[in-house]
DNA sequence: ACCTGAACACCGTTCAAGT
DNA sequence: ACCTGAACACCGTTCAAGT
């Protein structure tokens, strides 16, 4: 996020606080991807030794479920009622975990491990029981989607990821056509995922 | 699975099948899962240098993606007909993951990775075709199933084992009857998601 | 409060060579 | 057809010690 990272050759010595070492970590997310987020090019990045890292952070695990909290940090646009809202919610989480790469990985690894990234199930059971859901179903509802979401934007990334590596050849149109198409494409599949779901709960009466 | 793994000391050399080493790794992976499921702790539960592996497999992730459509290869059992039948086979894939230790991370790092384990959403976009779907939806809802299905049966099988490390104080009846109501919860929960999802299906008319 | 230096106990993978 | 031996280029983590 911040341009802390990569800096000049034989500088003074820069301390660092937690939140520049989860900026710097995020940097290492967005441009090379979860597999290249070592502690130790994470420490390069930093100008520090790798041990260094481990007064910040008490391991690997802890610094990403820091990471997954800030990537679904999202605040409530409260706008739309009802299920709407809920169907909102779901949308505004997709676009966070897309906005860094192999975000829903990291948010889905550490939901699993119960590290933390539970706020978009909190908010999403809320919202549901807002809109007259009771409590019990809410919470089973708020998995369904939770799984689902995470689980299909996971593949998008992945996807994505594969493509670009020149992997899968492109269509016979422009590149750059075919990227709006996938996007929209993908669009349209999760939001008919999000809509299954919702009406399942509202055919349940 | 078969009893080929840790033999006793100074016998002579065996040479091994791929479906050895395949057998082996399920071994490894029931035993302590999969984060101990090493290239170099395979080679060494089969009395053998980890380069040896490499004859039989191109890397970890080829052998992973082996042992993926091992895990999901599930006869299909017709019995019941229509919506019931997808039903059925959701229930019977929770059951083949539940049966490895890991098995539903196994499968969803495969098939995310585009590697392997298709057969699942092969089988049951046919059985929702089969039930009067047409084609584009049944794909949507599958993925939808599938996404839900494994991120579902992740959590449970992660929270089994953060369970048995002993890090969740057990409630105060007898251990044994509350892993019978904990499996038997889980259970319900799963039905649900999937009865949810069918049920959305079932009120687009 | 934050970091260094050095070590420990590991990884996956390659490759020439052996049988 | 299957494996050894040795190496390469990495990992995460700990801990005494420094400033």
């Amino acid at each position: 996020m911040t341009m802390t990272s990569s800096r000049n050759p034989r500088s003074a010595p820069t301390r660092h606080s937690r939140e520049d070492v989860a900026d710097a970590a995020l940097d290492i997310l967005n441009s090379f991807g979860l597999a290249d987020l070592t502690m130790r090019r994470l420490a390069q990045s930093l100008d520090v030794q790798p041990s260094a890292l481990y007064w910040h952070y008490e391991n690997k695990q802890s610094l990403l479920a820091h990471l997954a909290d800030l990537i679904v940090d999202v605040p409530d646009s409260e706008a739309s009622p009802g299920t709407d809202r809920v169907r909102a919610r779901c949308l505004a989480l997709r676009e966070r975990l897309l906005a860094y790469r192999d975000g829903a990985e990291v948010v889905a690894s550490t939901l699993a491990l119960g590290l933390g990234a539970e706020a978009p199930g909190i908010d999403l059971t809320a919202a549901l029981v807002d809109a007259g859901t009771d409590p019990e179903t809410a919470a089973r509802v708020s998995g369904v989607l939770l799984h689902f979401i995470l689980g299909q934007v996971s593949h998008e990334q992945q996807r994505a990821q594969a493509g670009s590596l020149g992997a899968v050849a492109p269509k016979t149109t422009a590149s750059t056509t075919t990227a709006v198409t996938d996007a929209e494409a993908e669009s349209a599949e999760f939001i008919f995922g999000v809509d299954l779901i919702l009406g399942g709960l509202a055919a349940r009466g």
